[in-house]
DNA sequence: TCGCGCAAACCGACCGGACGGTACGCCAGT
DNA sequence: ACTGGCGTACCGTCCGGTCGGTTTGCGCGA
């Protein structure tokens, strides 16, 4: 498939181009050279430059969110559950770095029916998350004591925050930072009585 | 002093113009119409639109710097001081959350000079952060078994994530949210033995 | 097997306009 | 008279997006 392999090239390049440089200071000119390709073919492919952006959040989201389906559909004790959706999370949003980059800072910059979408996809997944650490609640495996918007949000900071610090070429490896992260998350939130 | 009411106000319309739009979104021209000068006077207060987001940073990182400076030269057992000081950075970066959200999308943005300084100040904040971590470590408070900076990196994702989530009429208060977060930060990184 | 026709893929010159920054001059205060 | 503070008009550049046209690939009738 040849003609595919265009919009691939493409969707790289932007995805490289945007990590590094920034979505705004990027120009389409810039992306199509480094992707080997013409304006023409470019738009061709896509509706505007705003559409390059979106296809990198969908790709990295619709992934998390096939993860996270499976896992919880796996089923297990809850502790087991949350503990390998944190790691799952943390290990694809490695895999995921530059998209990482790309989505937290110019995550704003998307035109508004799109940028509902987003939103509205990470909400879903933020609160299957939060569903899960409601049934650990409700068997009182984690605390109670602290409203669990929270508690979400202080795991997915973590996560959010990777692509701040986390090099491939660090001394940490990808499924050691996810333990370690997940570990540290967890003991945070379990009920004292341990 | 007039003279000085000019920058403060161009300083304060440029602050709400790039956290509600984004840096590169918004032109100089939306700034001074804000503001209510024209382009010659903030041309003559500040050097370029880049200028504009330093000024921000510079107020933001001397202040916390500041407050770091105070808490650790009050002394102290070391849980006491690492507690004082997640108390009150995330105090501050929730008084400052439009600041927060500046910074984190678009210092990427700053020219060369301007974002190894930035770079350097905010570098000197977690090194003083990781050393008070040490010094737990060395007295056996904390734990050794997660490297030291994936430690950092855990505790300033969650200040970093707060522009993501926090909102000052949401259920709960600043100071809640700073015990809360310091609490399970500490949860997470002390030793076993309790 | 060949050539015809046609749609999809692709090209790249071009457009309107916005942007950051500057040149230059006025004017109030000293 | 001279300086710092500020207003205004304008410049060169570059950018996202378009559009008329050309090429490529392929189904299909003879």
């Amino acid at each position: 498939m040849k003609s595919t392999n265009v919009a691939d090239r493409v969707t790289a390049a932007a995805l490289d181009l945007f990590a590094t440089q920034g979505y705004a200071t990027t120009s389409v000119q810039q992306i199509v050279e480094a992707a080997g390709v013409t304006k023409g073919a470019m738009y061709h492919y896509f509706q505007s430059k705003d559409d390059l952006l979106f296809a990198i959040y969908d790709r990295m989201l619709a992934l998390q969110k096939a993860h996270l389906d499976q896992i919880v559909a796996a089923g297990g004790p809850v502790e087991d559950v949350v503990r390998a959706v944190c790691v799952d999370v943390v290990e694809t949003s490695i895999d995921f770095l530059p998209e990482g980059t790309v989505f937290f800072r110019s995550m704003h910059m998307l035109t508004e029916p799109r940028l509902k979408e987003v939103t509205q996809r990470r909400r879903e997944y933020h609160d299957a998350f939060a569903a899960l650490l409601r049934r650990g609640q409700d068997e009182g495996v984690f605390r109670t004591d602290v409203p669990r918007p929270l508690l979400v949000a202080h795991f997915f900071s973590d996560v959010h925050y990777l692509s701040h610090w986390y090099s491939p070429e660090g001394p940490e490896t990808k499924s050691e930072v996810a333990e370690q992260l997940t570990e540290l998350f967890l003991r945070g939130i379990r009920t004292a009585a341990d």
